[in-house]
RNA sequence: GGUGGAGUGGCCGAGAGGCGAGGCUCGGGACUGCAAAUCCCGCUACACGGGUUCAAAUCCCGUCUCCACCUCCA
């Protein structure tokens, strides 16, 4: 069998994947800045890095997934005052809206999940350690700099040159020593949230959070680090510009997920709440949301459209219903990784590739479905099955259960089945008319009725 | 200005030197009492101009268009 290979935005190229420790894989993936709902962009972010962690864990590794939250930065402030409530109401607020949309779409809760403001005593102890070896530098007003001229290496990630950049303007410049240095703590301004340092009052500047939380729970070394696209700069450029100037090797691998966009640009909170993900999913069910997200090759952006999204939704009840089909005929379904499915997906997670894999089980298994074939709709379900457990689309996952109506199953398909016993008994003396009036008063309950090789079925539209 | 990415059939979306990914839509057919579902067939594309090659969507040169990052950003 094929083994893991991915794109390492550090060295643009695919690489075997190695983990440090044998059958243990580390990641750290940047998750949200909790001042606003998610949208499906953000979400798109958390689906393609719990595709990565749900195959990781399939093919025998033992994964800690670590995903921050920010719940302290500018534009939570600013909300706070927008919205007349304390800061940390406001960060509380996202960062559940966050989980709940996490939550409708099945993305896997991490192993652990810090914020920023809970790791203020290892963002000091970072900070100490690159004052005392001379990396960084408190002038006095209460800031404190990196100083990135006396990095070894620095921008590798972007492959960037020191001189072309623009200064980063996110402090006071009077007490850089150069333009280009950044803040790695904030002096506190009056009215803000502030937290005692030796350097005194203040808050943290936006990178040093994840260099600080990576090494509490990865540890110097870690396997995985991810995020997205936009993140390469400044932001995952100074966490490694932080860490190593600590003495940390950090993350072996980078992997950035490409956007959403609408119109080819990227999303914005402009657009306002319809792309928010509490609102499509008023629209398509999670699991149909999911698989949209996710139907697309996580570097490549994914062109956001309503038609599309139906579509997409509309081929994946195409799959659902024919797996649902497949239990009735054939009995519980087993999950299968199938050997193309597993090389397809070491192969820097083509999901693509794939769905083109499932497409063709679904075609077989219709076929063996008519012909009556249970070995062969059997193996097809499992496969496909297989694949969409990793892709966090099982139908018969939990997570995505009908909830009370399920109770109601029962008990609605023995009055289904009574009806049709009587349709059936029509269609037998050939009065159709009475058999077409049966299904049309069901059709209108909301129940569709289809006539297989094996009888009519039903399901809720 | 610096860095990175993209342009594929009506639409979405893979591929990255060689037998036309896949899906959706549309048209035709099979099955069916009729539907629905399903299956089969059809619609032969790679921004533009050169070049390399037996062979280019894929490599090289040039051009155009679009996007992103360099300021908060998934």
């Amino acid at each position: 069998m094929s083994s893991l290979r991915l794109y390492d935005t550090a060295t643009r190229e695919i690489r075997d994947f190695t983990p440090i420790k044998p059958g243990e894989v580390s990641m750290y993936v940047c998750g949200a800045t909790v001042q606003a709902a998610p949208h499906v962009g953000h979400i798109r972010s958390g689906v393609n890095f719990d595709i990565l962690r749900r195959w990781l864990m399939a093919s025998g590794f033992n994964v800690t997934f670590i995903r921050n939250v920010t719940d302290i930065d500018d534009k939570i402030l600013h909300k706070a005052v927008h919205e007349e409530i304390p800061w940390w109401a406001v960060a509380m607020k996202y960062e559940r809206a966050f989980a709940d949309a996490y939550q409708a779409l099945n993305v896997l809760p991490p192993t652990y999940e810090p914020r920023a403001t809970g790791h203020i005593t290892q963002m000091i102890e970072l900070m100490e350690t690159l004052i005392k070896n001379g990396s960084a530098y408190a002038p006095g007003n209460g800031d404190v700099y990196l100083e990135v001229r006396k990095l070894k290496s620095y921008l590798t990630l972007s492959n960037q040159k020191l001189d072309d950049l623009l200064p980063a303007g996110d402090a006071d410049e009077t007490y850089k020593r150069d333009p280009r240095d950044f803040a790695l703590w904030k002096a506190a301004k009056p009215g803000d949230p502030s937290w005692p340092t030796p350097w005194g009052p203040g808050r943290p500047g936006w990178h040093l959070e994840c260099s600080a939380m990576a090494h509490a729970y990865l540890g110097a070394d870690f396997d995985i680090h991810g995020g997205g696209l936009d993140l390469i700069f400044p932001h995952h450029e100074n966490e490694i510009a932080q860490s190593q100037a600590a003495g940390y090797g950090f993350a072996k691998l980078w992997m950035h997920n490409a956007w959403v966009t609408t119109s080819g640009e990227k999303m914005s909170k402009s657009l306002g709440n319809s792309l928010q993900v509490m609102e499509v999913i008023k629209r398509v069910r999670g699991i149909e949301l999911r698989w949209y997200l996710g139907s697309a090759h996580y570097r490549s952006m994914l062109e956001f459209s309503f038609e599309a999204l139906d579509e997409s939704a509309t081929a994946f009840r195409r799959i659902e219903n024919f797996l649902k089909r497949a239990e009735e005929v054939a009995g519980d379904i087993h999950t299968v990784i199938a050997d193309e499915f597993a090389a397809v997906m070491n192969d820097d997670l083509s999901v693509p590739q794939g769905l083109a894999l499932i497409s063709e089980w679904l075609r077989n298994g219709n076929t063996a479905l008519t012909s009556g074939d249970k070995s062969e709709i059997a193996k097809n379900a499992s496969h496909i099955r297989g694949a969409l457990i990793i892709l966090g689309c099982d139908p018969f996952d939990p997570a995505f259960g009908e909830g009370s109506g399920a109770d109601l199953t029962s008990a609605v398909d023995a009055l289904i089945a009574l009806l049709l016993e009587q349709r059936e008994a029509a269609r037998a003396r050939k009065d159709f008319a009475a058999a077409d009036s049966i299904r049309d008063r069901i059709t209108a309950m909301g129940i569709s009725i289809e006539d297989t090789p094996q009888g009519p079925r039903w399901s809720i539209n």
